[in-house]
RNA sequence: GGGCUCGUAGCUCAGCAUGGACAGAGCGAACGCCUCCUAAGCGUUAGGUCGAGGGUUCGAAUCCCUCCGGGCCCGCCA
């Protein structure tokens, strides 16, 4: 919190400074100095007066340095102020003062630390996973997972009120491929015991019956029949897919979960269908003029919608049924509450945060509050999807207009590929290749599932070693936790327009930049407030004045900055890398810092205050990440 | 062909929105540090024409243009 007031005193007293040494008002920025020994923020006013002024920018600062020199007794925050002969303005902050004021806000309101009101309470609409249920969930599913699962985080964390979607395809062909194998292909219903359902289905049915197509042309034409069927949702066809559909995604919920997902609802494409949502869509895109029927050209008999610098797209095909864009635009303007609700909803499950979930039913019951009605709706798909998403972005600018300021926002990132290395392990060899796209209908891919068990098998044998004296049964709980770090940690600290390779032996590291990293120094620092068996509310905080303990409280103190700007720019890797440089600075205190050893009873006093509250904000970092704070490992 | 996107150390990436001071991490390599709060840590060394060229600017990894290289998207499929 108290970064923000430094910076804010530092733009105070050069905004007054212009005024006094006789300079325009110009636009500058207060920022951090590339090194320490500029000081703790630095001002680029001078560089933006030089260019009109005609003087040099080191001048400039000489003369506003003067002037704001006598201005600092009257501040608390600021010590000194000096010009750098480049002509940067840099500011020295009181350390005693910022230590003071930043432990003692951590210490008063630990377990609100960080949180922020930015949101105001405004409503926020957030979909995400939307993985058909007909395959278990892989790598590449895990990044759309834990950057949905992290931004709802954040965005609760910020006072808004979030409603997490999942978008359950249950009347696609992929559906029908299973219920050919299945019910056609002679596929037993019930695989190996020990192996999840989703698992199977993926590796023993859907890729098994992909292959068979090839061989057997007439199988194929029977997804047609079957689609049809699953459509109508009568016949016992129908019902079947509707049952093998539920097992599935039974099975996917819990692969997410055990990654510490959670959801409000589960939005199955069926009740899209048969709630006709895309004829009241229609009739809003026909008055709108945002549609037209086509005479001529090759899309004669079409319903299509023009987009921007692209080509046109078919709505309605010259056969009256509705393209995938067409279902996918009115579920956006559902999302956003242009159109009214038409779905009922009922319980489908508890979770394992205690919440319920739950779904869109044809015997459900209608709802006063909608899940829907996001003035902000965030749609997580990677981005070989931007091009569709961003004509329905445009198309529900247009009709949302009238209906305020509710946006819809396409979060784009990368796909997850899969490195030779561990394509090898797959048994492909791609060759002189770097790596490859993976493939649910191929089965080149790498299941979630296994990655964390991986994880957890390597973590577990680190703990024990560790931790001898502990019960197996603790040991798998700690170590269950460590994978879920790694793994989150690894599918977030990256920018989301870059592609991740994924690399089993390299998402195997539990050192350095990974999500272990900073529960270790979250372990560390419990263990030293448990063996001084104190209780710290507060302290003599101006006394820590030593290099790494002033900059673990900087660190501490721009909490809320980063929030606000991982919010804004809905950047989770933000506050990951936050995360990594406050363990860092707090990995260096512990080296060169003794705390229970330090004989001085009010410093050892002050620095146990410090460790508590480091502790407490990384806890609470981490948990805005989905990373549990263990205090042991 | 058109559109989007990436290119920074051997490898994986920060930094780029809002230009500013000798370009930062992690992994890997070599060498150190546990009679001291968990060595999943810390340190030292080696490693960079920030893809190339041009432009704008007092100043460019950052902005603009061109080019090169990688990836993705462009169906009356979903």
């Amino acid at each position: 919190m108290t970064f923000r007031l430094l910076i804010e005193s530092a733009r105070k007293l050069v905004e007054s400074s212009l005024a006094a040494a006789g300079y325009p008002s110009v636009a500058f920025e207060v920022s951090e100095p590339p090194r320490k020994e500029f000081g703790d923020l630095t001002c680029n006013v001078a560089f933006q007066l030089g260019k009109h002024a005609k003087k040099p920018p080191a001048k400039i600062a000489t003369e506003l340095v003067e002037v704001i020199r006598p201005m600092l007794l009257a501040d608390h925050h600021i010590k000194s102020v000096e010009p750098h002969p480049a002509g940067h303005i840099n500011f020295f902050a009181d350390h005693r003062s910022l230590s003071k004021i930043t432990l003692g806000q951590v210490l008063e309101n630990p377990g609100h630390y960080g949180s922020h009101d930015s949101g105001h309470g405004r409503h926020v609409v957030i979909e995400h996973t939307s993985v058909n249920p007909n395959k278990a969930l892989h790598v590449g599913h895990v990044r759309n997972v834990v950057l949905g699962d992290t931004l709802y985080r954040m965005m609760k964390a910020t006072n808004h009120r979030v409603t997490v979607l999942n978008y359950v395809d249950d009347s696609g062909l992929q559906v029908a491929d299973i219920v050919v194998a299945f019910k056609y292909a002679g596929f037993p219903v019930d695989g190996p015991a020990g192996k999840k359902f989703d698992l199977y289905v993926g590796d023993d049915v859907y890729v098994k019956i992909n292959e068979k197509y090839e061989k057997d042309p007439e199988l194929a034409e029977k997804r047609k029949a079957v689609l049809r069927e699953i459509e109508e949702g009568k016949s016992d066809i129908a019902h079947f897919a509707a049952d093998v559909t539920l097992r599935v995604l039974q099975e996917q919920l819990r692969t997410c979960w055990r990654m510490k997902a959670r959801y409000d609802l589960l939005n199955f494409e069926s009740q899209i269908v048969t709630s006709r949502l895309w004829i009241k869509a229609f009739e809003i895109l026909k008055k709108s003029k945002m549609v037209r029927l086509e005479t001529e050209g090759k899309n004669i008999g079409c319903w299509v919608i023009e987009a921007k610098e692209e080509e046109d797209k078919i709505l309605v095909r010259s056969d009256g049924t509705a393209t995938y864009i067409a279902k996918d635009i009115p579920y956006a303007a559902w999302k956003l509450g242009i159109v009214e609700d038409p779905f009922s909803y009922k319980e489908f499950t508890k979770q394992w945060d205690g919440s319920v979930l739950y779904r869109t039913a044809p015997d459900g019951d209608r709802l006063q509050e909608g899940f829907n009605g996001g003035e902000l709706v965030i749609t997580i798909i990677d981005s070989r999807q931007g091009r569709l998403q961003r004509i329905i972005s445009q198309v529900l600018a247009q009709i949302g207009t009238r209906e305020g300021n509710h946006q819809y926002h396409h979060l784009g990132y990368e796909a997850v590929t899969i490195s030779s290395e561990t394509a090898k392990t797959l048994g492909i060899d791609i060759g002189e290749r770097q790596f490859m796209h993976m493939s649910g209908r191929k089965g080149i891919y790498v299941n979630a599932d296994y990655v964390m068990d991986t994880l957890h098998a390597k973590a577990f044998e680190e703990v024990r070693t560790r931790n001898p004296d502990l019960q197996d049964s603790r040991l798998h709980e700690i170590a269950e936790e460590i994978a879920i770090s790694a793994l989150r940690y690894n599918m977030i600290k990256q920018d989301l327009d870059k592609s991740i390779t994924f690399d089993i032996k390299e998402s195997l590291s539990l050192e350095g930049d990974t999500g272990p990293y900073l529960q270790y120094a979250y372990a560390r620092s419990q263990r030293i407030l448990e063996k001084s068996g104190e209780q710290i509310t507060s302290g003599r905080f101006e006394l820590l004045a030593h290099d790494s303990e002033v900059s673990v409280i900087k660190e501490i103190s721009k909490l809320d900055l980063v929030m606000e700007d991982a919010v804004k720019s809905l950047s989770p890797k933000s506050l990951a890398r936050y995360a990594y440089s406050l363990a860092t600075a707090f990995n260096l205190f512990y080296e060169k810092v003794p705390v229970l050893k330090e004989e001085n009873a009010e410093v050892r006093m002050a620095r146990l205050g410090l460790v508590k509250a480091f502790g407490i904000t990384l806890e609470n970092s981490l948990k805005i990440l989905g990373l549990t704070a263990l205090e042991r490992m």
